[in-house]
DNA sequence: CATGAATGAGGGTTCATTCAT
DNA sequence: TATGAATGAACCCTCATTCAT
């Protein structure tokens, strides 16, 4: 390994660490000291691998924003109807928010815009990217006759990002539901609710 | 206007501010500072109403918790139908939070338990006392027919919640759709989503 | 004594008392603890009145630069001779450094750039205007007939005032010389040493 | 070349670089990494030939101090006038500045005292034989008739001594005038400013 | 009640220095 | 010898809180 390989190692633990506690104190609650604790540092070594604290959200949000749209990109390029790319697009929300809850959790619920306008209009945009790529599918399915006709998509997509998105405050694997039992109750949930009634056309 | 009285109305107003900026920023990056300054007050001057910054935010929420429940538990105690109560309920949520949208995004977003445990721990007991309520809404409709027999209460409960909660991120009076718009396009997605598809009993 | 005039007041001995440790140990040297322990203060309490050490450091100049040079304005707009001129130029200097040690110290030993290029691109500006009025006055002495032909009038310029200047590391009152002999010799050495050897126009 | 050579040869070089960055910024705003960046090393490198930063100063100021009166002894050893001595002695003493503005920069405005007592005392010892020297120059004048008696000796050193230092301040060679211009602009001052006005003997 | 002033604890950050490799 | 890494003390600064007036 070398020595590069090390310290991108490092700071990939830190930014793990101080990810986890930003998710769960928040910003401005989580002190450098308790990330360097949590790695079992001294809190000036930090600044070997960061410039600052801010320094530390931005480089965790920007390494990790664009994964959740790619995802659900791919489920989009898929041959499926619209329905089945519904229903596997919320289990990958769902799945994604579990492998990267701290992630999610920080875009979320920190205000980004408070600490760097850059990364926050970053974020931002490709929330309004991943949202545009729900609007399509749901207008897919309204043309193709498989949602109803009387939707409106904005508010549709709001409320299904919104639903995936409040898994964050509850949701914790090990619990009575599994991630897949949940994520297909809210399919259900949501394919129900927007079905055409009668059939294509009606 | 009593002196005491004119005290209470004071007190009132320091919560308001200090409700608004918990809100807009949060509990930590808001400022003792802030507040007075949005009263044009001194900081010094808030210790004659408020112990704390901590006693404010624990005032706050405790002068407004339970307000939801309460108004709940009305809706739920009419005559009309599981169909009904579930779009008014859905509504009154909405409106709550149009409202007093400072308190909900406190309640939804700040961590409490880290501020005062006491707190957390009542605001959560009305949440869970909330999403009970809900729980009976919706058991009623499935046992009276209304509601799918194959739904899981509780995640059914904490969608409803979620998707109404998530209203506190986007939306804003005098967007492209009202209050009223919004909660009907709610309303009809979750009750299609859980509506019985044949007739009763099927 | 109104508040306004109280906290002005104290504001001029922070500047001072900064001034006199910035002069005695350099800026970098000097802690705001130092500072605020010369006033029997704590160093978060200079924060009330200043918004940085830099600040501080701004403020101290930015409320003296100037001085000096309207001081030799004045020796300028008088009708005496030009070698008269000098003399009581001289003096002014010293006395100015004698009084305003601390800040004409800064002025002088300071790296004023790496600090705040804004202030110190003002002092280069008022020390040039300074340089500027002295080489109108040797100018006049050369026209006149009182001084040299062959005189390179800006080395003589800087020659005068780095002679002068040099006396802020060495003079102390209450020494060996007052302050008026030691003018009084460097204006001889100064007058002396540019004085046309034949009369006018040899 | 033997290892303790290479080695004597690096010392050379870090204090070279050390003694540039010391003379630009001040040794406080200097930091080793600084140094060790001018020399593509790392900071910690540099312990393996300074005990610490203030040893790297203390060994800068220790391996010159005592070139400037050396050179000045030989001046005046030598057989020539007093006259021609002083202007002599001016040269070189604005070469020696040219030669080694660095540790001369470092000599006159860094407050050696607050790093050092030790260095600080002996750089202090060193300035007193230089003036002394100077001091027995001038007197030999006066007693020879070469210059005016009623000056005062030490202030005229300091004069001369000080009108010389502060070249420091703005001599850079490649402008408008030459440093032996400049010397020689000085001389002019300083001879004619001390000259005995009548013949020997008045 | 309200204010201006002051406090002091604590947090982010810097940097000379050390040390295992 | 040189480096990357880590340390820890110290510094600047913030801010909730207190208090005399």
């Amino acid at each position: 390994m070398t020595v590069s390989e090390k310290r991108a190692r490092k700071v990939e633990q830190i930014h793990a660490a101080a990810a986890r506690l930003f998710a769960e104190r928040g910003f401005h609650a989580t002190r450098m000291a308790d990330i360097a604790a949590a790695l079992d540092m001294q809190a000036g070594s930090l600044y070997y691998y960061a410039e600052s604290k801010e320094d530390l959200l931005v480089g965790i949000v920007e390494s990790r924003v664009g994964v959740a749209v790619a995802s659900l990109r791919d489920v989009l390029a898929s041959e499926a109807s619209v329905t089945d790319k519904i229903r596997t697009a919320i289990t990958a929300h769902l799945r994604a928010f579990q492998e990267d809850a701290d992630i999610y959790s920080i875009f979320n619920f920190e205000r980004l815009g408070d600490i760097s306008p850059e990364v926050a209009e970053h974020v931002d945009r490709r929330g309004r990217e991943y949202e545009a790529l729900w609007g399509d599918l749901v207008r897919a399915g309204v043309q193709g006759g498989e949602l109803r006709r009387d939707i409106d998509v904005r508010v549709t997509v709001k409320a299904i990002v919104g639903l995936c998105n409040s898994t964050l405050l509850w949701f914790r694997p090990g619990g009575r539901l599994s991630l897949d039992e949940v994520s297909g109750e809210f399919a259900a949930l949501v394919l129900a609710g927007l079905a055409a009634t009668g059939g294509p056309g009606t």
